[in-house]
DNA sequence: TATCATCATGAAAAGGTTTTCAGAAGATGC
DNA sequence: GCATCTTCTGAAAACCTTTTCATGATGATA
């Protein structure tokens, strides 16, 4: 059905060379047969199969994001940075998921080789070493939020740590002491990072760690509605709860209010990442701001790069670490 | 770098022809130059180049999926379903948003022609057939809630009409007889279905019609808010209040609890949707089920079913209204 | 042993583009 | 008017598969 560059050639009366030269204009053709060969190629709807370019110039004008997870608001944040990103470049995008696995992680950049140029990639439960050594070598790679063993990657992340340590630090000033914290996923970095930015505050204002206001968690309204219940249920309440991210403050708020406490009076109550819901939550919800859609635009520019100009000039670029701002609101 | 059928070829000192058979088992290959193409396959980490095979076999393996936004929950599920979908189907999804732009909508069905063997269009403010007469006419289309001119189109719907009038005749049912509606966006299909439910059955039940009840708004938190913040002014306020989408109306609960009315004593809130965020409001959200996941995995189905035996005996399995479901929760 | 069917294999074509190479046509300089 | 240089154009190669066609080998049957 889908007319093809012989198809155009023959009704233009040229040789499917001119008619590639007009329409990349590559180099000069005379003004009639130019004509004729765009008349042809619109009465047709010719458009070049994208197969046919890709094999030839080995390049396919796309590239592949890999994320664990599609649903929550900060990743459609981050998607809209990258999509918005991708198509100023013209450049179509392969999304796939990898629930955090190894092996559909795997298999998915194996099925996007070859029909990327590059690939995005965010996978908090691994290194982006390990990542690497199972992948294709010469796939241009960045990633998002991810551990790094050494240097040497394009690699983007914001400052989980740092986040969390001010947040921790805020409220301390603010006179807490027992300050309850839900973690996320135990084995993603950014959660682990966020723990750490709350453990080395504690510390360095002399704050004893109280294990029993640690709770495991997961970054969902769920785990932080559980969570929240079991440490409103606590002998010692603490007198402030710090969630892992918003969806998880989101669920705890919830638990908190269904004890009919109120907030920040009995409890305050923090997050992170700062998804639009979390100042229409009720308080407005005290959280650290994460530049998201930022992240997402940096990525795929430096992606860019990368296909460009080779990994290295990209790594000049790159090896960021995106700072996040305080958002204090009326739940602290 | 990557190693090509040629080089696996000369590896194991074979024809090309040889290689291909054994990697596709299509038919008998003798056992010992099996074992050597597979031995050399797998040294030289050969991977099937994917625009030569489909330039070769006219498919691609991926189907593209084209909605307004990525943003919001209710996105998120969708995409979360035919993600999971896809992947199962052994497809790469390609993906882009519109904006609900007609320009970029054709841009984006023109991007990915050729590179897909079908699309998921997701266009709530235009028609099918709008659509389609800009596309090109060998490409397979399924519609997710888009407005449909006539019959003769794949398309999956979910009862956008019937759920919002379910949840009128609930409050009517309460003894509501003043419900402000907070409207999605005004040229979007499924808001104006939404409506419509809403004015029936006020209507059914012989309740005028209020017009100051009425505020145009988006699918948004801050359109929710501020349509609340009117609605809360007036001086014959409502006691109650619909809002188009559970987003907007976790916006509303925002302005409503600021303005220190209780919910749902002073005012009755709904919402629309059912996203996760929409239980663990404070309190938790009446609102209309929407098996946001159960769409995109059905469309999913049907898009296959149209590549793999023409549109027509998709035709046969789509055209569908999806049930929805009222979830009466603590807000109403 | 001769014939036939079956099986295994390689050569070659096709799929649609871009680009290189070479040739033809026209223009320029003497 | 001839040699040289541009400018324009077409033929053909290359990109990498899959599949058809043809051929040689193998085994079976009469």
């Amino acid at each position: 059905m889908g007319a093809t560059i012989r198809d155009v050639a023959e009704r233009a009366k040229v040789s499917i060379s001119t008619v590639s030269r007009v329409l990349n204009d590559t180099c000069n053709v005379k003004a009639d047969k130019r004509d004729r060969v765009l008349d042809a190629a619109a009465a047709l709807g010719y458009t070049p199969n994208p197969a046919a370019q890709s094999l030839h110039s080995r390049k396919t004008g796309a590239f592949g994001i890999l994320l664990p997870y599609v649903s929550g608001e900060f990743y459609a944040e981050l998607l809209n940075g990258i999509d918005s990103a991708a198509q100023e470049g013209g450049r179509l995008l392969l999304i796939s998921t990898s629930h955090n696995s190894e092996e559909e992680l795997e298999a998915a950049m194996k099925g996007m080789y070859r029909r990327v140029d590059g690939m995005l990639v965010m996978a908090p439960v691994t290194t982006s070493e390990a990542v690497l050594r199972r992948a294709p070598r010469d796939l241009p790679v960045v990633f998002l939020n991810t551990r790094s063993e050494g240097g040497g990657i394009p690699l983007l992340t914001f400052d989980n740590y740092g986040g969390m340590r001010a947040m921790t630090e805020h409220l301390i000033q603010r006179g807490h002491k027992d300050i309850g914290f839900i973690t996320g996923p135990a084995d993603a970095f950014d959660a682990q990072e966020r723990f750490r930015g709350y453990r080395e505050a504690l510390h360095a204002s002399g704050i004893p760690l109280r294990e029993d206001l640690i709770v495991n968690g997961e970054y969902t309204q769920r785990a932080g509605y559980d969570g929240a219940r079991y440490l409103i249920g606590l002998a010692q309440r603490p007198s402030a709860i710090m969630a892992s991210n918003d969806d998880a403050a989101i669920g705890a708020l919830s638990a908190i209010r269904e004890a009919e406490l109120s907030v920040p009076g009995e409890i305050a109550l923090t997050g992170f990442d700062d998804i639009p819901s979390a100042m229409f939550a009720v308080p407005p919800l005290s959280t650290v701001h994460v530049p998201a859609r930022e992240l997402g635009r940096r990525s795929v520019e430096i992606l860019e790069m990368a296909i460009d100009n080779g990994i290295d000039v990209a790594l000049e670029e790159s090896g960021d670490v995106l700072p996040v701002e305080l958002r204090v609101r009326a739940s602290s």
